[in-house]
DNA sequence: CCCGGCGATACCCGGCGGGTATCGACCTCG
DNA sequence: CGAGGTCGATACCCGCCGGGTATCGCCGGG
């Protein structure tokens, strides 16, 4: 199976439809279809059913889609890290963090790792909620600081870094903010302070609350009084002016782990991996 | 990247010889020589230094030799599992065991699971000593019992069954079985018994023993006076005739875990590893 | 009942992947 | 030191396949 035709058969699995999947692909739609019905005779086993009117994925579909979207990150990785090792000006690593999120642990990871022996330059790629496990895998980084149980580490070798409990991040005024600790009932539906969305593919149930992709922007919201969240404790290090902090007795506790791909054998990820356990 | 290239490249890295490289591919050594070098245009960095008596790997080029084995085993992973997904007479999910090993437990999740509402049926496939790991990563397997410290998990979601010691494993009528326990040190250079070499990639230093690739050959060479070996509490259930077995104090516990590809979302190897789990 | 949307089919073309022949570099050996 | 052998690169050719356009057939809706 060649990767152009997974990419193929990925395009319309995703469109359901060959129109747009042409398109998408910048092609024509009749080589589209012919390379995906070629592709079914290969493997034997019809991916799509098709009417003239819609197009819907058989089981074995279903799986080549998961399976394919998988194998087209790794052969992506694959690229991309070869591109970096072959690069003459390559950042020797990239760290895949949520923007926002840890900044005093990474401020410290990244001054203790700078000071070791063999160390090499670190690009830091700041990431929306979610997007390091993707980063990680399809190679746009190379080890990630990820928060459980948000962040997915599903495929991925991880090293714990430590846990911190949750506060909730109100605008300064706000009448919560007397308390010396909240529940999340507290939180829940709180007047005329609607809970934030997480953009990206995990879920933007329509809402009233504003959208937004990383903690950054989400304390931004809430120094203009738009939205509230709950975040770990260690965001206090870091809030605007004009938001409050109160802890969240029943909030589950966050775990901050490291994270790289499983066959990674690079020397400059163990090292800063070796490095943020001796933080 | 077209897996194509990537399959040329991994074979000339292995090989470090085009000429060997080609034969393996079934292809003449030009094109393979000319499709190497477009991919190292494409990916603007060179992958090989070649003399006209030698070929070595770059830095890009050991990176991509070790994602793009990655990357091609997703690839036939793929494959492969949308041909079981779309087969008519689909057997529901393949288990990957270690030949020999865990049978006790191996019968009882069977029997467990068989009994489940909406079991399908189980494939089992009866893997070399290390050899499940890659056979759940390239798609020849759904879910594998692996055995800690001597399997690799990286890379695979895993489920602890549980622990458990070793035993010596000698012919009969051996010196040391009479002893109600040996230390690893007792068992090194036994005269005339020389340790069994697993065969495969792992590594086969040369050495005076026989060769092995799973359990079952091994016991049979012990039962033949030919090696002595050490392996996990539950061998003896299925020990032939003339082998005994003498606990070994210092051995390392083994657990035994059951794992799955991570981003498997099938119901059967979900069923399975809840069955497992309950064990 | 006709129109419009959508996937499949028919057909054509250019490029690319694969082949053979040969070169050029370099090691080995007499 | 030169001849032969080994090995990768180059030159050149061909057939196929991936991509394009035109069009058909099916079917649902106004």
């Amino acid at each position: 199976m060649e990767t152009r035709e997974l990419r193929y058969f990925v395009a319309v699995a995703e469109e359901l439809h060959f129109g747009r999947a042409a398109q998408r692909l910048g092609m024509a739609q009749p080589p589209l279809s012919r390379a995906v019905a070629q592709l079914e005779r290969r493997l034997g086993a019809p991916l799509l059913t098709r009417s003239s009117r819609s197009v819907a994925l058989t089981p074995a579909g279903e799986v080549l889609l998961a399976e394919g979207r998988a194998a087209l990150a790794a052969v992506e990785a694959a690229e991309r890290r070869t591109r970096r090792a072959g690069a003459a000006d390559r950042p020797g690593v990239v760290l895949a963090v949520k923007a926002g999120a840890s900044a005093e642990l990474l401020a410290k990871l990244l001054d203790a790792y700078a000071a070791e022996p063999g160390a090499v330059p670190v690009e830091v790629l700041l990431c929306a909620v979610g997007e390091q496990g993707p980063a990680l895998r399809d190679g746009r980084a190379d080890v990630a600081l990820l928060h459980l149980p948000f962040d997915t580490t599903a495929g991925l070798d991880t090293e714990e870094l430590g846990t911190e409990g949750q506060v909730a991040v109100l605008p300064a005024g706000h009448a919560l903010t007397g308390r010396t600790e909240v529940s999340l009932a507290d939180l829940d539906d709180l007047p005329g302070l609607p809970p934030p969305r997480w953009s990206g593919p995990g879920g933007r149930p329509a809402g009233p609350g504003p959208e937004v992709r990383d903690h950054a922007q989400l304390l931004q919201l809430v120094q203009l009084g738009r939205t509230y969240t709950v975040l770990p404790e260690s965001v206090r290090s870091q809030l605007p002016e004009g938001v409050v902090t109160v802890p969240v007795r029943d909030a589950a506790r966050v775990t901050t782990v490291i994270a790289w791909p499983p066959h990674s054998r690079s020397r400059p990820v163990a090292d800063l991996v070796a490095t943020a356990l001796r933080l």
